[in-house]
DNA sequence: CGGCGAATTGACGGACGTCAACTGCTGTGG
DNA sequence: CCACAGCAGTTGACGTCCGTCAATTCGCCG
């Protein structure tokens, strides 16, 4: 599939592609092709050697990790994003498999290329320790979620983060099928729906995929968030290039 | 305190310490001390601004995260192993707390120092980046252990890794307390004992600190470990420089 | 010898998964 | 255009897993 230089400006634009300098992010890209998938397309599965790094361009990914006949949901990405950056940089397997849920256009790069590059261009090769760092802590924050809260609270402060993400509004509306949510807050649908129910006490209204919360103070006294778990950063634009660009699983990069 | 030349030498033998030239070794480790701290001391609250990188020489520590007056283990180190590497990358806060178990040497190496290195030795910035890949996956691996398993197999597939980690002997003895391990695998105390109850079925003997899996194979049938979960390498020594060093959670690194 | 904490065991309750039935929406084909 | 199949979501009943509380034992250290 051709590439546009509409797609290679958007990569550019990612915060730890912007500080490469330009040969680099020539070297990097050189290889690189952009590959349009259906949705519901296994981009990766578990176990896979992964030879490429993949840039989310334009559609809807999940992450997910499997064993034993269950499988759970471990991010959802959404543009601009990448992916399996870990297995790249280490030239390892994959631990988790990729699929699309919308269709989707990846870029992908090669990871012997970023690899020599990284060891070119140290400014760029720090950055990329930073996006690996960002990435590593918010998994450390996955962590401490799924540990030490309950399912409503993982509920509950997952709606007030969405709800930041959207600039503060009460009303917003579930970026993907509750199916969805539920295995990435680690529950059953059935339990997201009895959850939800529970949430309905302390204001929150949910109309299909629409949900309003109509009394945040109620809302947040019950679901506690913290800026050591929850990451309630707006996600206007993917072009901010502040240091600390950490970013939660959902809807954000994953190193792999 | 005083440090010694062969402190240094087990910081050197780190494998991503290793690459680095004498100069950028020189460097990163110039403004850097050695403190002991006595068994229970707080090294590092969640939320604490990171200036340094930790190095434990000798002693065990353990990192935490906490929430609404709960508390788990999210990782126990043991020698030589860096943490909150993540948080000096970023110049970030620290998202968990760190303590140590019995009394321990810490070498505390400049954050500045070492983000400084890592921009102009390329090499050593790739190591570094290596390093948090592996810390990454290794943290990937909790979450699909914790998501995925219950209680019983996360003890089952625990001892497994226990015994790979001991050259496969059928004996051998529990890195640290009880209460410790049931925090780390997520769950309590009083579950732990039952879960161990609940193995003697399938021949693990318990006897203290003591642990024989007197039938490998009916164990493993319960536990069906996985290598895109399970990390099974053996840790005879910190100083295997293979790429691909991925540690588990416990008696690891941590990128913080 | 006495006390403290770790570990174990039992009883109980709450949180969560499973199974099944039912609703409502959507897309398909007669 | 409507009938129907299929799937997401919800709700209820039930069982299991796990956390909590309490009592007891054991070993260690003062």
């Amino acid at each position: 599939m051709p590439m546009r230089d509409s797609d290679l400006e958007r990569v550019r634009a990612l915060p730890w592609f912007s500080v490469a300098s330009e040969s680099t992010f020539r070297d990097v890209t050189a290889g690189a092709f952009l590959q349009r998938f259906p949705a519901g397309a296994t981009l990766l599965l578990e176990g896979d050697r992964v030879d490429f790094l993949y840039v989310l361009l334009d559609g809807l990914v999940q992450l997910e990790g499997s064993w034993n006949d269950k499988d759970t949901i471990l991010a959802v990405l959404r543009p601009v994003s990448t992916f399996i950056l870990a297995a790249v940089v280490l030239d390892a397997d994959a631990l988790m498999s990729a699929q699309t849920i919308e269709r989707s256009d990846i870029l992908m790069i090669s990871g012997e290329a970023l690899r020599r590059s990284m060891q070119a261009d140290p400014v760029f090769g720090f950055a990329v320790a930073q996006e690996l760092s960002g990435c590593y802590r918010g998994l450390v924050r996955a962590i401490k979620n799924q540990k030490l809260r309950g399912g409503v609270e993982r509920l509950a402060n997952y709606l007030i983060t969405q709800k930041m993400r959207h600039g503060g509004v009460e009303t917003f509306t579930l970026p993907h099928e509750k199916r969805v949510l539920a295995s990435l807050l680690g529950m059953t649908p059935e339990n997201l729906s009895r959850a939800f129910a529970t949430l309905s006490d302390y204001g929150v209204i949910v109309n299909g995929p629409e949900v309003t919360i109509a009394r945040p103070v109620v809302l947040e006294r019950l679901a506690k968030p913290t800026p050591l778990i929850d990451n309630h950063q707006p996600i206007t634009s993917e072009l901010t290039s502040k240091a600390e660009r950490e970013r939660w699983p959902v809807a954000s990069a994953a190193s792999g």
